[in-house]
DNA sequence: TAAGTGTGCTACGACTCGTAGCATTACAGG
DNA sequence: CCTGTAATGCTACGAGTCGTAGCACACTTA
């Protein structure tokens, strides 16, 4: 169950993301479903060969049920993201995420509004984790 | 003065990485300065073909004096690493920085300084950039 | 056992990246 | 003016990734 295991986390092509964004969407996709999907004429072993590499990379699991895989995300989209974003983080900035929040503020990537939310995410985050360990449950 | 311009803003290897922190950090080298800086045994052109890709990307800009490539960072090591990180943040979560940074504290990858840091830096950053009237007044 | 369906390997071309050699150009010194 | 030297511009090659796909193999079922 560790988070941050030995990933290589390289990122995503751009075929293997939107195959990941159609799972995290959907829950749990055959290949044939992805397939279909996916709206581009793309052959059933493209799909198997993408949905196979991005378990190699840790992204997808399978179940194998009547002899269908049946794939789902390894992680929950957020999760994965943040993943990627603290990889970036790190190599930037040596983990500074604040030097990079503060980058995004100057550069108007983010309004307002957006900081406002996350002013109050962060400050829920921080009551949760700080009175008690019983966070377990929310998933 | 727009900001996210049609780059394609790949992310960078690893030696185009390290030079990049170099630069950021000395503020201002020439390809020798960097080659020693690195300490690694690589030749001038390895280090001049890289400088040079750097710059197709956007990472650096030049200015010639007496013949000699002056290279510098072309935005502030926060703000490239706030526009990978929104590349992410909208590859993965359709541009919700919320739910990264959510996804970011689910996995413990921010602790409670860092979060209060965070949080500290936001306030700030919302009050200099926006005199605007959404001062929600909530802290 | 043959047909059907789904999976496991292998491949190939385009592109990126680390690495570097060689051609070229421009200024300094004689 | 001619040449050497320093710094640059162009080209390349091998490894690795990604999109794309073919084909052989296994298991279920009539």
């Amino acid at each position: 169950m560790s988070d941050i295991s030995t990933d290589e986390a390289r990122d995503l092509g751009d075929l293997e993301r939107a195959v990941m964004q159609l799972i995290w969407t959907h829950g749990e996709m055959t290949a044939e479903a992805v397939r279909e999907s996916l709206g581009r004429p793309l052959k059933e072993s493209t799909i198997r060969t993408v949905l196979r590499r991005l378990e190699e990379k840790g992204f997808l699991t399978h179940e194998v049920e009547a002899r269908t895989f049946i794939y789902r995300a390894a992680e929950a989209r957020g999760k994965a993201a943040a993943k990627a974003v603290k990889r970036i983080v790190d190599w930037f900035c040596n983990g500074s995420v604040e030097e990079v929040l503060v980058g995004m503020v100057d550069s108007k990537m983010l309004d307002q509004r957006q900081l406002q939310a996350l002013s109050k995410k962060i400050e829920k985050a921080r009551a949760e984790k700080g009175e008690s360990k019983i966070t377990g449950g929310k998933k």
